[in-house]
DNA sequence: AATGAATGAGAGTTCATTCAT
DNA sequence: TATGAATGAACTCTCATTCAT
């Protein structure tokens, strides 16, 4: 009896990033994450239960990394404007330092039918840091609106589709465009 | 000879709207797409050459769709903000008024391997009044920036994000809501 | 009411005979044939019953077309040995002078399945001639065995496939060559 | 791991080889073997990459299979006269107790387009005994002609058509028949 | 645990043929 | 007569998954 190869699953999960990356998640198939890892196609069967269980294990993953170190950055002791700053700019820094994974996170976000309803829902509890924040911001009154889903939609978006765009091309946002837009975004929201 | 049946036409580019929709482009197939418009899978063949070529032809109609009138609404003739409102304005309707066709755009845009790389190229152009708009902005000094990527990235992904959320839920944005939304990303942008 | 456009049929006919050597006739297909002959799939069905009528119609306009011309060359009033030799060289130059047509015809031959058994049956009787006049060299004991099948064998074979040898490379068989193994094959023969 | 179903693979080849010679190679498909062979379709794609791909291994295969034994039949200790006979004598004999697979290799010949050209070149090779007896002969004058092409025509292509013709009918050449052409022949080409 | 073999279901596409004009 | 439209059947091939070792 031996142990799960842990290795052995990295090298699978690796092959998932690349194959998106590379083909698009409507290519991805277990044969060619197969033989991109290295590894036999019955193998993938042992590490995940099925396609689905496999593209959403590796979501929650992906997210998980990507929120990591998330509450230390608005930690309460800065000021209002500059803990929703350093928040945004959390996400914007993790995108990039992990441009694969963003990128699989995004695929499987636009074609949600890839994974199970309850791993998305799920994935959404993750930035509750996040929502308290704004929350936060509310009832002291600090931003313009208190429409939360106006909120987060400007400030994530547009930064989220400025960092796919130089990663299509193969390229890092330059440092000085992601400040500025930064700026423009959070002025325009906190007083 | 016979005549193309045009009903039959849009009967097929309407099924192809509907389960981009209800399963996603990662789960649409020639024969789903016959079956749900009642038409064979031959038939399809008819009027496109494959699949890529279709789902090109159907990207571009919409893309057709959803530009058309832009020109008009940003009449040279208005205050500039007034024109840029207008621009951004005319996008968000268009996406609500047609909002299976709106989700089909965006699931192209997410899985490029779709189509020919061309298709999106050209497309492209089709936006070309908006970047006139902004250059003629950037001469007169009334952009709070001169980066074309952030402004572009600022002025429309909050609005398509806010429209797709509520979309995915089956509802419209209410009109409060957009309106709100749209005041205060033009007046973060222009002076 | 129009009459049947001949010059169409002579089109339709053609392009049966190009696929045939450019593709083999494993891939003749019915829309390749409209396509290259300038027509339309319909049409083809004016002139023809089905594909398998069309293929066993050419076959037999061919068969008569190589066949054409024999009686004359093996005019009694010959010695019997130029007799047998007129006969063969009548058919090797027909092979050359119609080489697309010569291909089709092995090709029909190699693969039975493509016309209606009848069609070959009947196509056998155009080869009296050259039945006749074995079998008068039967009865006054001008061949070395009286079996026909190793006559027709030894006569044909061996030329078609040195024709089909050059076709093949693009080239015509050299007059020497030709002439060479015609006086090999009749001598083995013929007293 | 399992290991592969020998059994399973040669059901797959038997099946090829009887529906080419009941319906010809032009009606083989993939369909139809799975069906014969009591396999499923996908099976036959582990075996081989693609159809073309079977049928060329295939062809290798039966290319093997007749010619096996050659060598030691045209051994050089004997007249070479009797050499050649032996050597035509091997094919005839193995086409006899082969039919199936012979019927196939002419199939393919008749339809190269079925196989990749590499395919048919590497099978040349096989003949290389014949042709090494064949240059002995020239050296030693012992042929009536030097032209290589003549002579090969004239040795096998009435043997294969004769064989051919019987089998087409159900049966098997009459021995005393094919002595008789193979004495024809050989005494027609060799002093 | 790991994997090559095996497969039913379905993918996209082409086929010969008929329909409607 | 002539033909573009339309199609059911069949095509080759790939898929995610399970089997057997």
């Amino acid at each position: 009896m031996r142990k799960i190869d842990e290795a052995k699953r990295k090298l699978v999960i690796q092959a998932v990033f690349e194959i998106t990356y590379d083909e698009g998640i409507t290519n991805l198939s277990i044969g060619k994450i197969a033989k991109r890892a290295g590894v036999s196609k019955a193998t993938i069967y042992v590490y995940f239960e099925n396609k689905t269980d496999m593209l959403g294990k590796i979501y929650l993953e992906v997210k998980r990394l990507t929120d990591e170190g998330l509450s230390a950055k608005i930690d309460s002791s800065l000021p209002y404007k500059k803990r929703v700053r350093n928040g945004v700019e959390h996400f914007a820094n993790r995108f990039i330092s992990y441009p694969l994974q963003a990128n699989f996170m995004r695929a499987v976000q636009a074609n949600p039918s890839e994974v199970e309803p309850e791993i998305l829902k799920s994935s959404e509890k993750l930035a509750q840091p996040i929502m308290d924040l704004f929350n936060e911001g509310v009832e002291k009154g600090y931003w313009i609106t208190n429409d939360q889903r106006i909120v987060i939609s400007i400030l994530f978006s547009p930064i989220a589709q400025l960092i796919e765009y130089y990663f299509k091309k193969g390229q890092s946002v330059p440092e000085k465009q992601l400040t500025e837009m930064l700026d423009i975004l959070v002025n325009s929201l906190v007083e």
